[in-house]
DNA sequence: AGCACGCCGACT
DNA sequence: GTCGGCGTGCTC
């Protein structure tokens, strides 16, 4: 370090044309104070800019005249450890984002937290939490031990555990963070996302009580900070958190669990959109630590991975808590219901249960993926459809109540965007034709709850969806009503759907298994089967036996059959032919590149010169463009979207590791997409997303 | 990201 | 004449 005379460094600017490491001379005062990774102040260009040293260097690799000096080294801020500049560096390269875009995903902001008289450390208020329901894990069975030794005895691959609902994995884990802490190592417990009343994140917190740091989303960023600062300093033995906290700064690494590892929420939605699990596994085999992916419903990336031995398999086949008996389901065929004149929202077998339930004092879930009243506000004049003025989308119609001036309550309906927010009134005629036959159609929550109202008037009723949980807190109190047996029903969106235990629920209705399995993307099957999967397993976890009613057009389709049979190969299978005839991921990699811009017309521009320049220059070795096409929804916020997805499949009939000589591929393809884009189409903006 | 340099339109 | 528009290019 003494003869360091020189360090390269990453200037705190995400731009692309300054994303490059400037060398700086190392003042002789700083010598033996710098490292990789320490943050410094430097002068650049005419104002002072922080930056992180990525490398020490004895000789000048620049015009030694215009080298200037370090400014400062800045005190206690974070500085990036090694091994987070290589993860930063792998990300840049992968996903395509600037490097300095990398690290600000990957460095928590400091901030010093206010310290106010109520704040604790959120590990502590987690142990609380659990109050005298401590849930403390038992002996492991016999799977779950043979699991556990063979995690324990692999080395290099990551471990796949696939275990059905209620198997008992989180103990697997458990017992696996044990061992690493016996052997001096800190594990990383990754969940797709926090929330208060979410299980592992109790039985973790409740198990490792003082040396766990909790991340979760009510964490101010000085909390954060804090917490990150803890792991740094070596006070913390586990780091349990959502994407994020596969970056936490923990000395001797040994494990890191990816739960529920086929889960959406993995995948960043802003750049850089890294994959989780990508991320895990390069920084485990960097710093030696294992990897184990755990799922009820592993993806079809993982299942193929432990398929063709690139991850090693290891199966939970039983319940852990015997007696659990796995929920009776029935298909209900809409379409049917409808030929015999069955007009409602509820199917025959649904309404019968419902009853039955209500009758014998049980609960029941009704589980609706859409929010708001009605799905569009339509004119049957006319066909006009009401558009929000921002998005290329059709406005959901909500049912709202105010008081008004004299104090009554006047109920009306609002039209509302879901994804930009926008809000205009329920029009009285038609905008396009004046007819007074304007209407909302299609189902939300809100309706659907109206309807449960009306067809069972004398159950009690929850609602639980993004407009019934804006406020703080709302979200646990709904659940903890729900708990209690306050109500008889819950009625709700995918958040009723993810890890709650009501051992009371014994019946479960999907009230339409179609609005997930019909989304226009090559996973919606496989999504739909997870959600059906998961939802399922909230009936009858107590002593009585659940039933769940999947109600659906289309009730043929194997994600559903394959899911009421809880037939995971059975879907594995399908899914993969399916695949496969239509070229999808596994049977190939695929960038997607999206481009949008507020013009219009230069957007349009841009795609086709993109796939102008595929054709030419890009195409052929396994190559295929598809596209350009507009993103859905085409305009968000005002600008327009389009999508370009290539496919790379030249290498997959080989099986083993085609990943990574396909991936090279398509990110040479998406260097040179991003140089022609920024070079003659200014002003379009460019992100992608590899999957 | 900033900031300067640079080359064309309407104003003190 | 010059003030200022933002296209282009550079920052160790």
């Amino acid at each position: 370090m003494s003869s360091s005379r020189y360090a390269k460094i990453i200037i705190d600017i995400s731009a692309d044309a300054v994303d490059r490491a400037f060398t700086y001379r190392v003042p002789e005062e700083l010598m033996d104070k710098i490292s990789i990774g320490s943050r410094v102040s430097v002068p650049f260009g005419r104002s002072t800019k922080k930056g992180y040293v990525t490398e020490l260097i004895s000789r000048a690799d620049f015009d030694e005249e215009r080298i200037r000096d370090i400014g400062s080294l800045l005190p206690d801020a974070v500085d990036a450890r090694e091994e987070i500049l290589k993860i930063a560096l792998f990300m840049a390269e992968r996903y395509g984002s600037t490097f300095n875009a990398a690290l600000k995903a990957a460095l928590p902001v400091k901030r010093s937290i206010r310290k106010n008289s109520r704040q604790k450390d959120p590990a502590r208020t987690f142990e609380e939490l659990c109050g005298e329901d401590r849930l403390l894990p038992g002996e492991m069975n016999s799977e779950q031990k043979v699991a556990y030794e063979g995690i324990l005895s692999e080395t290099g691959r990551p471990c796949l555990l696939f275990g059905i609902t209620g198997s008992g994995k989180t103990l697997v884990y458990i017992r696996l963070v044990e061992e690493m802490i016996r052997q001096g190592k800190g594990s990383i417990v990754l969940i797709p996302e926090i929330s208060l009343t979410y299980q592992t994140v109790r039985l973790f917190s409740a198990y490792f009580s003082r040396r766990i740091s909790v991340l979760h989303s009510r964490l101010s960023a000085g909390e954060r900070y804090e917490q990150y600062m803890k792991a740094e300093r070596g006070e913390v033995d586990v780091v349990i958190g959502p994407r994020s906290a596969v970056f936490a700064p923990l000395r001797n690494l040994g494990l890191i669990v990816v739960d529920e590892e086929h889960e959406r929420a993995y995948r960043s939605d802003t750049s850089p959109r890294y994959d989780t699990r990508e991320v895990a596994c390069f920084r485990a085999d960097m710093e030696g630590a294992r990897v184990v992916l755990g799922s009820a419903t592993p993806s079809i990336e993982s299942y193929r991975k432990a398929q063709s031995g690139q991850y090693r398999l290891f199966e939970l086949k039983n319940r852990a808590v015997s007696g659990a008996r796995l929920p009776k389901i029935y298909i209900s065929d809409m379409r049917r219901e409808l030929a015999e004149g069955n007009r409602s929202i509820f199917s025959k077998e649904l309404r019968e249960l419902m009853e039955d339930r209500l009758e014998k004092k049980e609960q029941i879930m009704l589980f609706l993926n859409r929010r708001g009243y009605a799905g569009f506000v339509s004119c049957r004049s006319c066909g006009y459809v009401v558009k929000c003025p921002h998005c290329d989308v059709s406005m959901t119609a909500h049912n709202e109540w105010y008081y008004d001036r004299s104090g009554s309550r006047t109920d009306a309906a609002r039209l509302r965007c879901h994804y930009c927010g926008h809000e205009a009134m329920m029009p009285r005629r038609c905008p396009s034709c004046g007819s007074p036959y304007i209407a909302a159609f299609g189902t939300g929550t809100q309706k659907l709850e109206q309807e449960v109202k009306r067809a069972f008037p004398k159950a009690s009723v929850l609602r639980m969806d993004a407009d019934t949980t804006a406020r703080k807190g709302s979200h646990e109190r709904i659940l903890a009503a729900f708990s209690a047996h306050k109500a008889d029903i819950l009625i709700g969106t995918q958040m009723i759907v993810k890890g709650h235990d009501f051992p009371e629920v014994t019946l479960v209705g999907i009230v339409s298994a179609d609005l997930s399995l019909n989304v226009p993307e090559y996973d919606a099957a496989e999504r739909t089967f997870q959600l059906l999967t998961q939802a399922s397993g909230r009936s009858g976890r107590g002593e009585r036996s659940g039933a769940v009613v999947i109600q659906s057009y289309e009730p043929d389709h194997y994600a559903i059959s394959t899911a009421a049979a809880g037939d995971y190969k059975g879907f594995y299978e399908r899914e993969m032919s399916y695949r496969k005839l239509l070229s999808y991921p596994p049977f190939c990699r695929m960038l997607c590149i999206r481009l949008q811009s507020e013009d219009e017309e230069l957007l349009e521009r841009a795609a086709r010169g993109a796939e102008r320049y595929f054709a030419s220059e890009l195409s052929g070795g396994g190559n295929a463009l598809i596209g350009p096409c507009n993103a859905s929804p085409y305009k968000l916020n005002d600008i327009y979207r389009k999508n370009l997805y290539i496919k790379q499949f030249g290498h997959a009939i080989i099986g083993h590791n085609i990943n990574e000589d396909a991936v090279a591929e398509l990110i040479r393809i998406r260097e040179a997409l991003h140089e022609l884009i920024t070079e003659k189409y200014r002003g379009i903006q460019m992100s992608f997303e590899l999957f």
